[in-house]
DNA sequence: GAGAGCATGTAAACTGTTACATGATTCA
DNA sequence: TGAATCATGTAACAGTTTACATGCTCTC
């Protein structure tokens, strides 16, 4: 299961609480790289911690837990990012199927969805702009280095599409069909 | 759930059936949109034809049946398609993730990871220039015009992967830390 | 003191994966 | 005729989501 390695990597970041977490993933790896809710992470670090892969480093107000990675925690997560790329990763993305299943749109349908598309990139894309040059000349590593690679992944991921999206405008209109 | 859009998309693109979706699948879809296996495609064709979505179009050797769209399934295929963009669409990729992670490492071992994605998606744009030149000329529209969005789709995400890689690796070196 | 947001949790329902299972057809 | 591949399916299990649930703390 992936959510485990999520979890131990932000928490290799940097130590946070379940609902900090939480916001994480709704924030930045939950856009790109892994969806999760409270309800799943919760559990989940009370498995890790029973594992003693995380552990409870503090205890905050209104019974928050700010858990930390340990040791073997933090080799766990090594040696999964390092293991060979193993095959076929499980793929799913609402967004991606969309735009998969265009050609079977008639044209007039399809240019809608794309044109929706092209701004909602442009739109994803200049907000990241924004985030990135808050974020730019921090170190690499660190907490600071993943917002960098995250803000840039996704803006060039938004380009990317921001662009595929008005290749395939450009494509419909010279169609004859 | 998106599966049985999945599946009406790529029937409404063309008849198939349940090992020929399974097919493509492993080939386009599942790689970049969503996975799903044969054990999960069979029983949702039943359960779309139950709901009068798909339907039985012919049988062949071996026990095979050929599905395609109705003309219910075809309104409800365009209706999600053209249905405004839902709030955060569930996303769920490994190799994404791996890249998220990444400043977890130490630079050393991030460096090595980031080498390997750059070699992966340099190998994944080559091969994809080619199925790319493959379907060229056809109608944008129709099973033609599928190939063609995925494969370009797929190549400029591979691009984009690709030149964030060597992006990331330049930023290491010329990190301090 | 009321409301917003912090902070965590459980349980049932749903979805998807893994393992198991079967038989037909084609090709060497 | 044996191996590979076509073609479909079920059942147990694992993982996720939805709905429900609770209480604390800060700010106005």
């Amino acid at each position: 299961m992936s959510l485990s390695h999520a979890l131990l990597g932000l928490l290799a970041v940097e130590p946070a609480s379940g609902y900090a977490l939480t916001k994480s993933f709704e924030e930045s790896l939950g856009r790109w790289a892994w969806h999760a809710g409270h309800t799943s992470i919760y559990p989940e670090l009370n498995r890790l911690a029973e594992r003693g892969l995380v552990e409870v480093t503090a205890e905050g107000a209104r019974g928050s837990r700010t858990y930390a990675v340990t040791a073997a925690g933090r080799e766990e997560l090594r040696s999964w990012l390092l293991r060979p790329p193993q095959q076929s990763g499980k793929v799913r993305n609402e967004e991606v199927l969309r735009m998969f299943l265009l050609s079977a749109l008639d044209p007039g349908d399809a240019r809608v969805v794309l044109a929706h598309i092209a701004e909602n990139t442009a739109a994803g894309a200049a907000e990241l702009r924004e985030v990135r040059a808050a974020h730019a000349g921090g170190s690499f590593t660190g907490p600071e280095g993943f917002g960098q690679l995250a803000a840039e992944f996704g803006l060039r991921q938004y380009q990317a599409v921001h662009e595929w999206a008005l290749w395939a405008i450009e494509q419909l209109d010279a169609d004859p069909a």
